[in-house]
RNA sequence: GAGGGUGUAGCUCAGUCGGUAGAGCAUCGGACUUUUAAUCCGUGGGUCCCGGGUUCGAGUCCCGGCACCCUCACCA
């Protein structure tokens, strides 16, 4: 009759009215279980005569699993003696728990690894031993005690002392299928990353890639900075913004969609290698690809232009894969990519050639193979409708990495156009897998030339209650002077995504947005 | 927004033709001082996602709703 939540409480009561506070305390010199591991050859065998021996290498296994050396039967053959070990102190939660008697294993948990504790009656004495007696999967545990093997070879902390540092009161995942409902994974990440295999090393990979990038750019002399994510003008790309406002201002205000603008204001003002890594929002569609707010990076960079910008976004992945100790050969779901550089470079216009079979200048062939792919070319500027059929039929298919260089002018407001010829954009795209990874452009710094390219924008889509509004703003940022520069935008969640092998990007944002779970 | 799938014990999942609601793990009680998803014996545990309907009878069939997953649409 006792559910597993009372009877939870019920140890958490005994805990308590034996004195000990059951949501613990201070633990100066813990140390990890990876440091504990790592101390492992400290470990020796000593005999009756006073000599140490070097232990067997115990933790070679067969192909089967098992050890290849008996350490209990080596500990027989060598004589009557001991093993010692140095003392650690480590703590984390119980995960799982072998109780034989008066002797219990317990698989203790960090964000390092697990390590072995052995709890025997003898050892850590009547108090603490009925203390672990309260244990639940799931508490949070310290031990101070000694390292050492068992007769299986196993490394295991022999417990000296016992401390309690939380109790749960909820019952953990099932311990070996683990968490398996997507909606509780995220809802709960709590429980994926402490109970899930893999699920910690994703995030921590997460994270140093992240660290990988901003060490890349500040060896490049770039300067970080943090540009407002509450915008007047939602400008720099084109989405939907979510809309918020200011209450004392009474001022109608939307979230960032891009981190652009503001930063070439700041090349205006001379932060010649400026970056930002940080959150936009988009009030659009969910799928495995895009989630309402994500991470991006922009870089800009004075007196460079796409082509440097290429460099360094290879150099920012190559970085980032030798920070979580990858080679250039990764596995994405039952794909493979090849980050062997140098990514291959192709014009805009020879893959369309290559893909459609037409030339880039036909047209009216373009504008038919459209009508086929089942898209409505009427009333759209020729570039575009080249864009939206580029994106069915080429984009797809880019397996790469591949940088998509020299993009059609008319479908790039913010971009200059290559000296030799106008009607052409000095921007690229990173694809992989279909996916896009990366845009880059030289950065057009003509204010009057950029007034006339968000009118023509603004022309185009007016109906549209999203696009972007013409930011008066930033041209007359422009109008102060924006040395020439190259800059440069990565979708981190995505690059996360194809270098940990996740094939959703909720698999690699911590909490993704969720509807509303209560109540019906 | 459209189509498809899923929702049953704390967790992972079965549930046949519409006929008393099942297993494993976890819990609880017992045995066990070198286990490895420990083992063995015993025990309790259900808003079958929510709301209607059909039926003598619904986890199962029908209608509506909710959440999640997938595909598509949207997405510089």
């Amino acid at each position: 009759m006792t559910s597993p939540h009372e009877a939870r409480l019920e140890k958490l009561n005994r805990i308590s009215s034996s004195g000990i506070d059951p949501w613990g305390h201070y633990f100066p010199g813990r140390i990890w279980n990876s440091d504990a591991r790592s101390r492992s050859t400290e470990i020796k065998f000593q005999l009756e005569n006073g000599t140490t021996l070097e232990l067997p290498d115990v933790d070679a296994k067969k192909d089967d699993g098992s050890s290849q050396v008996d350490y209990r039967q080596w500990k027989t053959n060598q004589g009557p003696g001991q093993e010692i070990g140095p003392t650690v102190r480590v703590a984390g939660r119980v995960v799982l728990m072998r109780p034989t008697g008066k002797l219990i294993f317990v698989n203790l948990r960090d964000w390092t690894g697990d390590i072995q504790i052995f709890i025997g009656k003898g050892q850590v004495g009547e108090a603490n031993f009925q203390l672990a007696g309260e244990f639940d999967l799931g508490d949070w545990i310290g031990v101070d005690g000694r390292l050492g093997r068992t007769n299986t070879g196993e490394l295991t902390v022999f417990a000296e002392n016992l401390h309690f540092m939380c109790k749960t009161l909820e019952p953990p995942p099932e311990k070996y299928a683990g968490l398996q409902d997507p909606e509780l994974k995220q809802r709960q990440r709590y429980l994926d990353l402490a109970y899930n295999d893999g699920v910690m090393k994703t995030f921590l990979d997460r994270t140093k890639i992240v660290q990988s990038i901003r060490e890349t750019l500040a060896k490049r002399g770039y300067c970080e900075v943090e540009g407002p994510t509450l915008h007047t003008v939602a400008g720099g790309a084109a989405a939907r913004p979510f809309n918020t406002h200011h209450n004392t201002l009474d001022m109608p205000l939307v979230l960032r969609i891009a981190l652009e603008l503001h930063l070439k204001r700041l090349l205006v003002g001379g932060i010649e290698r400026v970056y930002e890594l940080g959150r936009v929002y988009r009030n659009e569609g969910i799928s495995p690809r895009h989630n309402p707010e994500f991470t991006m990076l922009e870089a800009y960079e004075a007196f460079a232009n796409y082509e440097v910008m290429m460099d360094l976004t290879e150099q920012i992945i190559l970085d980032a894969l030798k920070a979580i100790g990858k080679g250039y050969e990764v596995a994405w779901g039952d794909k493979t990519i090849d980050f062997t550089p140098p990514f291959a470079r192709r014009s805009y216009d020879d893959l369309f050639k290559e893909h459609t079979g037409l030339a880039p200048t036909d047209i009216t062939g373009i504008a038919n193979l459209a009508r086929k792919l089942g898209l409505d070319p009427n009333g759209k500027h020729p570039d575009v409708v080249k864009s939206e059929v580029f994106e069915e039929k080429v984009e797809d298919s880019l397996v790469g990495p591949i940088f998509v260089i020299d993009y059609p002018a008319s479908i790039c407001p913010l971009t200059k156009r290559k000296s030799s010829n106008p009607l052409i954009a000095e921007r690229f795209e990173l694809f992989i897998h279909g996916m896009e990874l990366a845009n880059a452009y030289t950065e057009l710094n003509d204010p009057m030339l950029q007034e006339e390219l968000f009118r023509t924008q603004l022309e185009g889509q007016a109906d549209e209650d999203s696009m972007a509004k013409m930011d008066h703003d930033f041209v007359l940022a422009l109008r102060n002077g924006m040395p020439p520069a190259g800059g440069l935008g990565i979708g981190i969640d995505r690059l996360v995504m194809l270098l940990t092998n996740a094939r959703s990007i909720r698999d690699i944002i911590l909490f993704p947005l969720l509807r509303n779970q209560t109540t019906n």
